[in-house]
DNA sequence: ATCGAATGTGGCATCGATGCCACATTCCAG
DNA sequence: CTGGAATGTGGCATCGATGCCACATTCGAT
């Protein structure tokens, strides 16, 4: 910036204000300067901005796995909102991991970043940017009863539409497959499953609440399994590896769907519309909802937005295809 | 940092060598000076380091679009490595735009960060960078003659396998659908089908390459004409975005596969296993690809590297599953 | 006992951009 | 024609970490 300054035989305060700021500038030095920074090829330093007026431009972004649709499109949605605001996006995965998410908090205070958008494995994580005043935004779920603002699919409606679709097709057995319910996400979808059953005054039986863990082979044993020891008609998975993992022993068992058993799965990722039968599933608008996380931390960043927490449900939308189908009798 | 110098009763620069440069330092003091760092919850400025150092420990990386599986398992192997040499990770979708590409690279020039990964849609990208002192590694594909490291998958070596799959089931017409030719990708792709081709002694019919657009839709309406202007019994798909729009074509046509036509696909992506039959594909290992970018930026930043350029070709492997059959008589 | 090396520690300038304050110039009103 | 506001511009300290240099202390060797 020196160097600017000399080409333009003017101080280097005058040159932050005609490049930057909005303080006193007349419209002949400002041309003068950036006609001489644009030809020393200048480019502001981030790291001195930031430190003199402590604070930053980049923003963290912390999931579980990129590999996954799911975050992959929620990290896309928040990038291009923050991009358009001339933010940056430094992203970190955690493998789900606690010691790696708190690992990667410690990294975003070091960087001083405003704010964080972050999929929360453990409550300490999110407590401990707050508790150093960084602004959060938890996305896709909710742990305990925590204090910060969050974006949510509404999985309860979400999951209570789409069971309801199976129990009006006149299914009265159903599986759900499922992997946690302590989280919002799990909670909200299994009562949204439970919901639907008092909706059409069908029993729910216990038994058919198939808990696994979050990985495409375990979803397939405990898919194997709830099909060995019970009668279904139908299968829900609750998410998009499960899903995974339930097709591939319906296809192993060469079942056909929907005529022996209908399968539908929470959360759209593209390859459900492509194999065959293409899935009935619920499209939680992951992009849509990345976008919303940006926007509304971007508004706290700002200042905008007033003290209380904020909470955006995203609404869910179920796209009915060719797995689900009427019960057999 | 002033504040845990006053709490260890030190001075700052002792606070600075204790904690990070390995200086001169007791242990006496460096445990002191430890321990009041945690107890008052002290976290380097990153910000203020950067400035000194006239460096950065976050790494700039360009892609087109996190969507795409292809891109997002890229992104999480370079993550994965960056993380683990404690660097961080900003990353930008250029979709595909040299404008949005153009203004990235400034960004991340004004970030000084010390290197950037990218997949290059326009050569003045990774040149910019360049010029400008930062290490650039190019992703997937190489732009005319570029001057760079770059890592990228064996296209020609894989095409010509898969093709040669094919050739060896008894095809003989087989149908390519390519999107560009002007990148080493696409080239090295093509040039991989006719290697193939006279490596079996198979005359190639020119008008069987299809040249399509990067888009699911455009490769649909591409392979319809294909289907309705020629006789193929397989078609190839140069990525998995055309292997979308081919497979949605040909299931829209409810042709037998692999009965009637062969389907196979370069870049292996999951829902290709999933669908029925599956897909035979070539596999790039596309995360190893990111990681190898990433291992590769990082020992040129160290300076660990010789001067030339380092072109790493990421070996390619076929996988044989059930969409690819001997060719109908 | 004395000198010089070895080993720690503090002082201070520095990286580049910013924003306050002081100062210079212009301009209009009285 | 003069005083004071209005409008620009430069000087300087500052953000926090670093690394050089100088200095202080300890220790062993002669």
């Amino acid at each position: 910036m020196q160097d600017v300054a000399r080409e333009a035989g003017v101080s280097p305060s005058t040159v932050s204000r005609a490049l930057h700021t909005r303080g006193y500038a007349s419209p002949a030095v400002r041309a003068r300067v950036q006609a001489a920074a644009e030809r020393i090829g200048y480019v502001t330093d981030h790291n001195a901005r930031n430190l003199r007026s402590r604070t930053s431009t980049s923003i963290g972004v912390l999931i579980s796995d990129l590999r996954n649709p799911f975050y992959a499109d929620l990290a896309a949605g928040i990038e291009e909102e923050l991009r358009a605001a001339q933010y940056q996006m430094v992203l970190v995965n955690d493998d789900g991991d606690p010691a790696e998410e708190l690992r990667a908090a410690e990294t975003l205070l070091a960087m001083r970043v405003p704010g964080v958008i972050v999929t929360p494995v453990t409550a300490k994580c999110p407590q401990l940017l707050q508790d150093n005043g960084v602004h959060v935004v938890c996305a896709d779920r909710e742990l305990g009863r925590s204090k910060g603002d969050v974006v949510l699919s509404d999985n309860k409606a979400g999951a209570r539409e789409l069971t309801g679709h199976l129990l009006n097709l006149g299914h009265t057995r159903i599986g759900l497959l499922i992997d946690e319910t302590k989280w919002s996400t799990g909670a909200g979808r299994l009562a949204g499953f439970r919901a639907a059953h008092l909706d059409y005054l069908v029993d729910l039986d216990e038994d058919l609440i198939a808990y696994t863990s979050f990985d495409a082979g375990a979803a397939q044993a405990t898919t194997r399994k709830l099909l060995n020891d019970h009668e279904v008609t139908a299968i829900i998975s609750a998410n998009n590896v499960l899903a995974h993992g339930a097709l591939a022993e319906l296809k192993d068992r060469r079942v056909k769907i929907p005529r022996q058993i209908s399968l539908a799965a929470y959360d759209d990722v593209p390859w459900m519309s492509l194999v065959q039968p293409s899935l009935t599933t619920v499209d939680q608008s992951t992009v849509e909802m990345g976008r919303s996380c940006a926007r509304l931390l971007l508004a706290r960043i700002r200042g905008e937005l007033p003290p209380q927490r904020r909470i955006v449900r995203v609404p869910a939308r179920l796209i009915v295809r060719g797995s689900t189908g009427p019960a057999p009798r």
